[in-house]
DNA sequence: ACGTGCCATCGTTAATCGACGATAGGTAAT
DNA sequence: ATTACCTATCGTCGATTAACGATGGCACGT
């Protein structure tokens, strides 16, 4: 468990926010959370963006720890990472 | 009171996000949310940061609404937006 | 009025981001 | 083995960001 403040929390806070500074990023995320969609195809089909652009937004958000992927047959499933949310909301917190 | 779904929330929390998506300027909201700071000059003390690099940080924060400023004779005193931090916690709680 | 210190703004430069099309890789069906 | 489909990666381009020094505008003390 990491702490809550010093130089290493602001990085992290800071990267996890960036990640979710982008309006597509934050509708994925809502998406997720909602089992609106569940695997990349119906996120491309939902958004009007290119599936490349779609599947760089979901690239950072897995970066940032905010989101798990599994291979499922020939698709990829995607699925909220409750962890980094947590820690997200725990860093926002203590501001 | 503004919607916490929908595009307009999105984008939103998307700037809010945004606003603190950089190191430097959580540092700086932790900061001014402990009182170790109030006015720029103290801030740019605290940072290895140009003057300049430090007030542009702050107009970012200010322009998302986390954070206000009066004048306090000479000087600018900064303090935490309570509103703009509420209503970021809000928009993240429910994704 | 004049100088001084404080902050914002401007102009510039290097780096990063966002978007796309094209391409490559990988997995199930035929 | 071949095909069809789904996703990731690459290369590129324009737009945005972060940083700095220099300049300009204000408010106060002298």
């Amino acid at each position: 468990m990491m702490a809550l403040e010093g130089a290493e929390a602001d990085e992290q806070l800071s990267k996890l926010a960036k990640a979710i500074g982008h309006p597509a990023r934050v509708r994925i995320l809502r998406m997720l959370s909602r089992k609106e969609a569940r695997v990349c195809s119906q996120i491309v089909d939902e958004l009007p963006l290119a599936q490349s652009t779609v599947s760089e937004h979901l690239r950072i958000l897995k970066d940032a720890g905010l989101v798990r992927s599994t291979q499922d047959g020939p698709r990829v499933g995607y699925c909220i990472n409750f962890d980094g949310l947590r820690r997200l909301k725990a860093l926002i917190a203590i501001i």
